[in-house]
DNA sequence: AAGAAGTGGCTTTTT
DNA sequence: GCCACTTCTT
């Protein structure tokens, strides 16, 4: 067969490059998978290179295992000793510190390869446990927080000392404490975090030649796919494997790299010229997924930055539906809409599929009533996986503690679960006399006991407990792995537990156990051991099992990369929600935004709804903001979009704000003027009023009784005239500001002299006033 | 020691 | 609205 065929020319050159450095610039839709795949069995087939000579790098599991079964159907079945090395940075990194990890303990103490990989969730246990021995809390720093702030500082390579040495304040100092802990712990217990699996392997390689040289040997042609999101550490990881021959294929597309905030350097790609003098460069700018509309909409959009390279897709497709926009009231509305037009459209092809896309996790539970109204099954991706469930979680503890009882973290997650009587203080007694003794859990154990400290019911407990871990463990070294499952979850008590249980989640999480089980009788079928099922466990991800073929699917932005769907609905388009908050105001995390913005435009075939609401509860029971349409709205050309938004169909005046205000008022018992109809809502605020006149900042009496009050120690020449106020400002509210002009408010902390005001400005983006000194004036 | 009931605090995005 | 953590109860 030849591969060359059916390719465009950029294509077919991409293919036919065989050595050096080549660096593929794919735009959306290109036919990236189509390129790397094609290539690899040209490799193969054309040029004799044996299959597993070759590595490709994916960014998940499911991308490999995409590529691998195009890569096998375009040969026509391979054998797996013939078949290519397909894997993510990850999983390559863990296989190579499993078998060829030994000299490691040279670099780190301790280090075997027998290792247990901790993932987030055992992050942040170790955190919270550094934290109480340190005498911090949460109020100090989240854990998540301290995660990925000591994340951050190990992948940039600077150790627990540097921060020491360049700690401007004592917090700095304390973090620094944490992160040195935090590696002695992870020493301690033998363990990797996620960053370590890639840090690890690329100082092993440095460390050890004759490895690296090798690896050099072995993979004479590497592939790495999703160039723009990979971070330092994977570069330096690429370039020690690739050292002797560079026969490097690199494909990415700078508009596409939404992953800065997990350390993805987009210097990787921006550079790749020059950092490989003589590297060719191919683009792939024919798309030849969505209509004309969408990407030229989607273009216009990523035009407005300035970091890239800069290409123009193009495709012979027809111009297609325009852009439907739709400005909902709230987000039920939006979501409503939504759910909708997904019958309507579905019902007129069911063949079609439709995916909802948006910024975070939350947004998807109204979208998810709203399809659950219209009868619609859906899949969601992300949110809690499979295997971060509760009851996996334990059962994997078990296995891990069995194969590794140094991972102190797995030990105190089962100690006392199901419960054995091995109490709290008992626990944090452990735990002390671990602290003192630089132990693990598991060796203070076996030394407490000896020494006998333990009162009688919590030894007997103890022994208990570890004699059947010891039992367990001998039956972990022949029996398979599936038995073993099944052996922890009957003798610990973990089924009875569950099934004595009447709570209604309980018969979810047998099934699940069930599941678990069967998993691993699977992989002990593929001749899998423990570490390749625990690796396998830790190292999956929720869209890897992302069945593509789902009619209707609700996915984050991160999680649609290099996914298309025929119909797609960008949701939750406001400023602060999607641009996030948290990247209003850098300049780089708002492009990451609007490349964001662009991959999810550029993952629809036929239809793109962009939706966004007028107001917007952000949680449960909490106040209902008012927000602003986001400005990725703004940048899709006007002759591109069909504006469906309720109040523009009917041709009136917008009434959204004024029932607004009518409902926080019934609901504040503030008397607003709109309400004077209502008997139940004035009885309620002379009520209220008289019960505690002054416990409500917003009333009119109280503003009036703040505002004289003189501002001290500002610059004189800054201070506009307070103005009083009839009515306070509130989310919703219009106002204009003497610099700023026009602006809404969006959220208001304290009150009196110290209210503080977030007022987005058309133009400027979300500013923070205080009410105060800003002179502004109610619209 | 172990469950039940109540409270605060918070939400980007993830291999 | 949910989760984790605390306090209360037996």
């Amino acid at each position: 067969m030849d591969f060359l065929e059916g390719l465009n020319p950029q294509q077919q050159a991409a293919v036919a490059h065989v050595e050096g450095p080549l660096l593929l610039l794919a735009g959306a839709g290109s036919g990236k998978t189509r390129v790397i795949t094609h290539r690899i069995a040209h490799l193969i087939e054309a040029h004799r290179v044996p299959g597993p000579c070759i590595l490709a790098v994916t960014f998940t599991n499911k991308a490999a295992e995409e590529m691998r079964q195009r890569v096998h159907n375009l040969l026509g079945g391979l054998s797996s000793r013939e078949s290519p090395v397909v894997s993510t940075f990850h999983s390559f990194c863990v296989r190579l510190l499993r078998r060829d990890g030994d000299r490691l303990a040279e670099l780190r103490p301790g280090f075997t390869k027998k290792f247990t990989i901790y993932d987030e969730d055992d992050q942040v246990a170790l955190i919270k446990s550094i934290f109480k021995a340190t005498g911090l809390d949460e109020k100090f720093m989240s854990y998540r927080g301290a995660c990925s702030w000591i994340s951050q500082k190990k992948s940039h390579k600077e150790s627990p000392q540097d921060v020491y040495g360049a700690a401007t304040d004592p917090n700095i100092t304390r973090l620094a404490s944490v992160y040195e802990q935090y590696e002695a712990r992870l020493r301690q217990a033998n363990a990797l975090d996620f960053d370590d699996l890639l840090l690890e392997a690329v100082r092993l390689l440095a460390h050890d030649e004759d490895l690296r040289r090798q690896y050099n040997q072995r993979f004479e042609f590497v592939m790495i796919d999703e160039y723009q999101d990979t971070n330092r550490t994977q570069y330096e990881l690429i370039r020690l494997l690739t050292g002797s021959h560079k026969n490097l294929c690199v494909v990415g597309d700078e508009d596409q790299s939404i992953y800065g905030w997990r350390g993805a350097d987009i210097r990787n790609i921006l550079d790749f010229e020059h950092d490989y003098p003589n590297a060719a460069v191919i683009r792939l700018e024919q798309n030849y997924r969505s209509t004309k509309n969408i990407l030229e909409a989607a273009s216009a959009v990523v035009a407005n930055n300035t970091e890239r390279k800069g290409k123009w897709l193009w495709t012979t497709s027809g111009a297609g539906e325009r852009i439907a926009r739709f400005e909902a009231f709230d987000g039920e509305q939006e979501a409503l809409f939504i759910a909708d037009t997904i019958e309507k459209l579905l019902t007129a092809s069911p063949e079609d599929r439709a995916a909802v896309l948006y910024r975070t996790n939350f947004q998807s539970r109204q979208i998810e009533e709203a399809l659950r109204r219209y009868g619609r099954k859906y899949v969601v991706v992300g949110g809690f996986s499979f295997y971060q469930r509760a009851e996996i979680k334990d059962a994997l503890a078990y296995l891990k503690v069995l194969s590794s009882p140094h991972d102190s973290v797995s030990v105190l997650r089962i100690i006392n679960t199901p419960a054995r009587g091995i109490g709290k203080s008992t626990i944090e007694q452990i735990e002390q006399y671990a602290l003192e003794n630089e132990l693990s859990i598991w060796s203070a154990i076996g030394r407490m006991l000896d020494e006998n400290v333990f009162p009688p019911r919590a030894e007997a407990a103890l022994r208990t407990f570890r004699n059947m871990i010891q039992e367990l463990a001998a039956m972990l070294a022949t029996a398979k792995v599936s038995d073993v499952l099944e052996e922890i979850l009957a003798r610990t008590g973990y089924i009875k537990m569950l099934e004595g249980d009447k709570d209604p989640e309980s018969e979810s999480r047998l099934a699940n156990l069930n599941e678990l089980i069967n998993a691993a009788a699977e992989a002990a079928e593929r001749g899998e051991g423990v570490a390749e099922f625990l690796d396998h466990a830790a190292l999956v991800s929720d869209s890897d099992n992302l069945d593509e073929r789902a009619p209707v699917s609700l996915l984050t932005l991160h999680n649609a990369k290099g996914l298309e769907f025929p119909i797609v609905f960008l949701a939750g388009l406001e400023e602060g929600l999607f641009p996030h908050m948290r990247s209003l105001d850098s300049k780089a995390a708002m492009e990451e935004e609007r490349r964001l913005c662009y991959v999810g435009m550029t993952r629809a075939e036929k239809r793109l709804f962009l939706t966004t609401a007028r107001y917007r509860r952000r949680w449960g029971g909490g106040e209902t903001e008012a927000s602003i349409p986001s400005r990725f709205l703004s940048e899709v050309p006007e002759a591109l979009v069909q504006d469906l938004s309720p109040r523009k169909r009917a041709g009136q005046v917008d009434l959204y704000g004024e029932r607004q205000e009518v409902r926080e008022a019934a609901r504040r018992n503030l008397y607003t003027g709109k309400t004077y109809n209502s008997v139940e809502n004035i009885q309620q605020f002379f009520n209220e009023r008289g019960k505690q006149p002054a416990a409500a900042p917003a009333t009119p009496t109280a503003i009036a009784k703040v505002a004289p009050a003189a501002p001290k120690a500002v610059p004189t020449t800054h201070i506009p005239k307070p103005t009083p106020r009839a009515k306070p400002l509130r989310s919703g509210s219009n106002i204009i500001h003497p610099k700023y002009g026009r602006g809404t408010v969006l959220r208001r902390e304290g009150d009196g002299d110290d209210a503080k005001l977030t007022v987005s400005f058309p133009g400027y983006g979300l500013k923070k006033l205080i009410e105060k000194y800003a002179g502004i004036k109610e619209e």
